[in-house]
DNA sequence: GGATGCCCCGATTCGTGT
DNA sequence: ACACGAATCGGGGCATCC
């Protein structure tokens, strides 16, 4: 750190020990009230004197030096660009040509101040800048300005087209959500009207500028090269994100579980200076709500914005505070359960609880990690898509022609005792010859299929003749293979070794584990090609799917209705027929997709 | 034989329209 | 308030890989 940087701290040091309001928690810590605003302030001197800034945001040929930790605290479209654009390690991002330089300017000003300058020529394009950067608090205050100065009245139409879609009649917002979206692709193309937001697959509305065009800033290394598909991913992710609600980096879901707990309320005050019209945004606590949290919550980790709790005026954001009870399912201090259930209350607390530990431990190279993960998840899933599709077209046959037969194909390599004869190579280890030529010499006695364990081919003996030898001594299920018992018996003896280190919640299945921690990192994984909606299981996608084929496979025996979901189907028979009728009764089977034994064998 | 991935089920919750 | 469609998520079993 230079001397400047040096002399900042101690000045600032200096003020916090005249004039920083402590404040004694009850649990002995000292809180240091203006803590948080010395640290902002800090980081606009540094950013007036351009010291350690990292990144150069250009808009419309205006450049702007800023430190890429404030802007991504800030703005839900810069977190993800830092967070995904390979590692983050770009320095020179260029926004659409939409963006107006004023309204960024103004917003900068006001992530290193907290201060929002709204002169009323400006409002409409830091309005339109906000929604563009995700700063829906932001977004927030300069509608509630903009009415009040009744300035909608005077630019009507560009206040139309900017409320937000709560305050859109319901047909409205249906017939947004409900268009498919290759064709209305901007799910927020009713709320910004004609604004020449592009739609995917086009360019993001965020680019980084090649060597040739970016501000020598920093010389483009090529780790500032950014992967095309994953920024186009990315603005998949931010339309899906913005087309299910209007707060564009918040799920409805996400808000739903940021209710208040039972006496916290956080209202917004504004401040507004008469000479500036600047508006301070801060929270005012009230009442008993000393102890509650202030921090939003994220679940999917993006910035929780000063105010997002506040503006947000039906959902205040619930959070840890050093008072908040312990954490776990039989907690005796777990708030009202009738109206918190403990599913909503386990994910905002603990998701909270985690967020600051997850940010500081998680390094770029794992964001990258996460994004490639991502990716190969993708991949993975239309292989998925395509494997189901083959099963369902040949059945059991896939078993029987599929596999086997390639692995019988490459049977034939042997070794010698020292030099294996297919490839000549020296054997080092006992292994070689198995696992480097696929060496199976456990042969079927019923087809031509081969495996390199002895284990392998009980099993698959057992699919073909149906035998299952291992059977639970309490309930009497049976299994083909020894593993599977030993999962099954975990139900019984209720065993459930995969722990949650977020929430404390048990598994019996380490795969059940890892679909349960997605809730905490806010990872949806399974995009609908379709509508860009994502989701967390494949199950679930595959569900949503039906909604755009049209798909209705489960039927009603009785009335011959068609339902897309098995559980209506399932309601429906208990209302409507009064039967409970078990999974397994054929006509529960989706009608388009035969069972099949070699898949779903129990 | 353990680890893992995948498939599917089903109770429950949520959102929206009437 | 109710009905209904959609989404969530814990759970169970099977097959393959190592």
């Amino acid at each position: 750190m230079n001397g400047l940087s040096e002399k900042l701290l101690e000045d600032t040091s200096r003020k916090h020990n005249r004039s920083h309001t402590m404040a004694n928690t009850p649990d002995g810590c000292i809180q240091f009230t203006r803590h948080a605003g010395y640290v902002l302030l800090n980081f606009n001197r540094l950013r007036s004197r351009n010291i350690m800034t990292d990144v150069t945001v250009m808009v419309n040929g205006q450049q702007f030096q800023a430190h890429k930790t404030i802007l991504m605290a800030c703005s839900g479209l810069f977190y993800s660009i830092f967070t995904s654009a390979d590692k983050g390690n770009v320095s020179t991002i260029s926004l659409d040509p939409s963006v107006d330089a004023v309204g960024f300017s103004a917003l900068l000003d006001f992530m290193y101040t907290s201060c929002l300058a709204l002169k009323d020529s400006d409002i409409f394009s830091i309005l339109t800048t906000a929604i563009h950067l995700q700063m829906d608090h932001v977004v927030d205050t300069c509608q509630r300005v903009v009415k009040a100065r009744g300035l909608h009245k005077r630019q009507e139409d560009l206040a139309r087209v900017i409320w937000r879609t709560q305050d859109l009649p319901p047909s409205i917002r249906r017939a947004s959500s409900d268009a498919p979206f290759s064709s209305h692709s901007n799910p927020l193309s009713h709320i910004y009207g004609q604004a020449p937001i592009p739609l995917v697959p086009a360019a993001p509305y965020w680019h980084i500028p090649n060597r040739s065009s970016a501000p020598k800033q920093r010389p483009a290394s090529p780790s500032n090269v950014v992967n095309l598909s994953a920024m186009r991913r990315l603005h998949s992710t931010f339309q899906s994100n913005l087309g299910r609600h209007p707060a564009p980096s918040l799920s409805p879901m996400d808000y739903q579980k940021q209710l208040p707990r039972p006496g916290a309320r956080l209202e917004q005050k504004q401040s507004r200076a008469p000479d500036t019209g600047c508006h301070e945004l801060q929270e005012v606590k009230r009442g008993d709500e000393e102890e509650e949290g202030e921090q939003g919550d994220r679940s999917d980790c993006r910035p929780s914005s000063p105010m997002e709790s506040s503006s947000c005026n039906k959902e205040t954001s619930s959070s840890l505070s050093s008072s908040s009870p312990p954490l776990g399912p039989h907690n005796s201090h777990s708030q009202n359960e009738k109206v918190h259930n403990w599913k909503k209350y386990k994910f905002i607390v603990l998701n909270a609880c985690q967020e600051d530990e997850q940010r500081s431990e998680e390094s770029t190279s794992q964001i990258g990690q996460r994004e490639q993960e991502e990716q190969e998840h993708q991949v993975q899933q239309v292989n998925q898509l395509s494997n189901i599709s083959r099963i369902s077209e040949e059945g059991h046959q896939r078993f029987d022609s599929a596999k086997p037969q390639a692995e019988s194909s490459e049977s034939d390599c042997t070794a010698s005792a020292d030099f294996c004869k297919k490839c000549e190579s020296q054997i080092t280890d006992g292994e070689h010859s198995l696992q480097a030529h696929c060496i199976k010499p456990y042969k079927c006695d019923y087809c031509p299929a081969t495996f390199r364990c002895k284990g392998n081919l009980a099993g698959h003996k057992s699919v073909h003749t149906g035998e299952k030898p291992y059977r639970c001594s309490v309930c009497g299920a049976q299994f083909n293979r020894p593993a599977n018992l030993k999962t099954h018996s975990r139900i019984h003896s209720g065993e459930k070794p995969y722990k949650c280190e977020t929430c404390g919640a048990r598994f019996v299945q380490v795969a059940h584990l890892r679909a349960h921690v997605l809730i905490h990192t806010g990872e949806k994984p399974y995009p609908c090609d379709v509508c860009g909606s994502r989701f967390r299981h494949l199950q679930t996608l595959k569900s949503h799917t039906r909604i755009h084929t049209g798909e209705k496979p489960y039927q009603c025996d009785h009335c011959k209705l068609h339902f897309r979901h098995k559980s209506q189907l399932r309601l429906h028979l208990r209302q409507k027929h009064g039967t409970e009728s078990s999974s397994r009764t054929p006509h529960l089977r989706p009608a388009t997709a035969p069972h099949n034994p070699a898949v779903h064998t129990h």
